[in-house]
DNA sequence: GCAAAAGTGTTCGAAATACACCCATGC
DNA sequence: GCATGGGTGTATTTCGAACACTTTTGC
């Protein structure tokens, strides 16, 4: 049997939130879990990733395979290899409960509840690491922002992953400076605070060259 | 049904290799494959991947999971999901044809057989491209190395892998100078050409700080 | 005016690059 | 001596960190 699992995040408050189910099914009936399900016969991995996304979330998002867990008893109802996933996506929807699931609710990652389902604390410490690494060298914060933004989001973006403070004005530099990170849409924010802000959309690039490297410690 | 393949790299008169089985039973029989076979029953995927790299190799060596590959039809068999490793191994053993396989020998990756069995060409791809990536911020090119090795050595690694030229005292400079990558074991080449090189073993760094990025392009 | 957020300019130091040069061996 | 590879020194340049300062809004 092959299941997905998804480590969804987003921002929420300016902080990082994953996604949780309480299981309303044995086995660990009453415990926090990622949400996820088994693949159908005639479904690809990423198919069957997306398909419990938009179940759990109503919306899509970015969506990348994490890793493979397979040990012969991490599920006691038999050998399920389960395929991990990361999904990033933007703002906070309102999540529904799935099938085999009591409630669903977001859950600042510095503050979880304590002992997940099945091996999930592994699964959801190795997509939270992978969230923080990709950030580096890759402008997939802007997966966590609505289609426009402004620098200001995308700096509260690396400051929740990471946990860090950065300085506005050589993030702004070294963002608007870094080829394909983000593009110009021409409209600017207004009736907030402060200054009003020019508005971006994410830019075509793969990959950071250089990279933001997380500052170190 | 769930399967481990292993991309197993080397480094062979200055080029990077990978080895590949000539399958004997169908499907695909007569087509070069990527090694692997199926999980056993009690069976971890690490252990499963680990079991494959001795059988083919008869050595140990770097083993980490790659990612899983789950099209409905990659098999004609059925349905089966494969969980793909990344393995480098120093120097280059002879290898031993596995139950399945008529042959088993490397291949430059540079000069590959035309198309490989099942989606092995796309796993492949992944696995090099993965261990590209590595050798920037980790430093796994000692895996390719024997247990003491010289900082040429090293460096003739990167440039197997990379495909590029790199100054030999820049990165001679950098190697030592960063933290926890190598240590000397006190003790020195000899009756070769040129001026005896210091012996060096792998550091305990997990992780390169500042990484050494590929040049550009 | 004042607070707040956006954005620019400048300085400083660390690190990558390029390359001149010396060292120690085999032949 | 000469070729070969090991290793050090040093100038140049590029890049990130730190931070003073200006801009444009709401109140």
């Amino acid at each position: 049997m092959v299941a997905v699992d998804l480590t969804v995040l987003t921002i929420r408050d300016g902080r990082m939130n994953v996604l949780l189910v309480r299981r309303g099914v044995p086995p660990y009936k009453g415990r926090w879990a990622l949400p996820g399900g088994f693949v159908l016969d005639e479904e690809d991995l990423d198919e069957a990733a997306a398909r419990e996304l938009r179940e759990e979330t109503g919306i899509g998002g970015h969506l990348e395979q994490l890793a493979s867990y397979g040990a012969p008893r991490r599920d006691p109802r038999g050998r399920v290899v389960s395929v991990a996933y990361l999904a990033l996506i933007p703002g906070a929807p309102t999540v529904t409960a799935g099938t085999d699931a009591a409630a669903a609710s977001w859950h600042p990652v510095d503050e979880l509840p304590t002992r997940l389902a099945f091996d999930h604390e592994r699964i959801l410490a190795d997509g939270i690491e992978r969230a923080r690494a990709k950030l580096e060298y890759t402008p997939l914060a802007a997966a966590f922002c609505p289609p426009a933004f402004t620098i200001g989001e995308l700096r509260s973006v690396y400051e929740a992953v990471w946990g860090t403070a950065l300085d506005p004005r050589n993030f702004h530099r070294k963002v608007t400076g870094t080829e394909g990170f983000v593009e110009s849409t021409g409209t600017a924010t207004a009736g907030e605070r402060g200054r009003p802000a020019q508005l971006y959309r994410r830019g075509d690039a793969v990959t950071l060259y250089p990279p933001l490297l997380r500052p170190p410690g």
